[in-house]
DNA sequence: TTGCATATATTAACACCGTTAATTATATTG
DNA sequence: CAATATAATTAACGGTGTTAATATATGCAA
């Protein structure tokens, strides 16, 4: 007989303490011993209610992005489309090693594509959703995120713009250029 | 007293092996034993010739990154802009795992940033001076190279869109969004 | 409550990794 | 040839993910 409520709940321990891990040190610092200690637990039992330690990281990445979706439509600043954009990238100017992580880390962004990219998808779909303008060309907002991720891409890997206020002024000027 | 000349012959070993892992395996096969068994030397002599092995791996990617450069230049299809940027963007496709290596891996793509960001600088800007039109606006080079990075990104590390037409396809549209 | 079966947690171990110190082999020079 | 400088190797350390074997806790029938 197992305890299902018990180990739902064991889970969301592993679970939380990886998230802390992960929005303060980045994924570097994730590791099976160190959730270990974070939690009380031995680094093995870990294995009795995660596959690997890449689904517990997957977990939590499913779970940063439903807290970036609700973080933009949250954000009442308005429905125009330039400012849900700029809640979207705001989120991830502030956790850049989330950025990262989810979009860009190699071990973990490519893994389980189609789940991410249904997740990325419903984001996006729920921003021009949210939006009060219409987009009949469907090739508008893709190009839209593109950009953004490109800019996004390179502030958080290469520095490049430097600082966030330059990094806000670029999104504008980007923005504008795409007539958004 | 040293003899030069061999220590960079040895050390092009090194970089040879580790390119051709890099190119072939992509960067989670690249180890110091593999390279010494692909090379026959012992694993440790590669740190009498690179500080570590983030200095091997960088020393290939800025050699990447010519790579890129002179594939663009050559390739003589014409100087219309949206054909140089089409070259651009096929050398990556062709070796994805070498666009998550030096753009989207937090490990090295952020690692001495400066370097790399001073190389890419160098390409986008060869790529808009061998273009035969001119930009006035250098906010539209930018926003250019962005969208076709968002676009690599999510084509190398989410799979979308999921093959090489639709990607081909997907740039052609973008580029005439962008009146390129 | 006791005893037992089941479920869960822990420890120990394995195979990797990067890196360094100590040791051995090889060149070079007097 | 012998002494010295240089380079390559082996052995070791501390880290990682993961698994098998072992210990502990839990739930339930008698």
């Amino acid at each position: 007989m197992v305890n299902q409520l018990k180990q739902d709940n064991i889970r969301r321990i592993f679970i939380q303490a990886a998230k802390n891990t992960l929005k303060s040190e980045g994924i570097k610092a994730l590791s099976a011993r160190e959730i270990g200690k974070a939690t009380g637990f031995s680094y093995a039992t870990i294995y009795n209610y995660f596959k690997d330690m890449n689904e517990l990281c997957e977990v939590c990445m499913l779970d940063f992005l439903e807290e970036c979706k609700e973080s933009v439509l949250s954000s009442t600043i308005s429905t125009e489309i330039k400012d849900l954009l700029k809640a979207y990238a705001m989120f991830f100017v502030q956790y850049p090693g989330l950025y990262v992580l989810i979009f860009t880390d190699p071990n973990y962004a490519g893994r389980f594509y189609n789940k991410f990219s249904e997740k990325t998808e419903e984001i996006y779909k729920a921003i021009f959703d949210a939006s009060s303008t219409q987009y009949k060309n469907p090739h508008i907002p893709v190009l839209t995120f593109n950009a953004i991720n490109g800019l996004l891409l390179s502030y958080v890997n290469r520095s490049t713009p430097t600082d966030f206020e330059e990094f806000m002024v670029l999104l504008k000027e980007q923005m504008e250029l795409l007539s958004i």
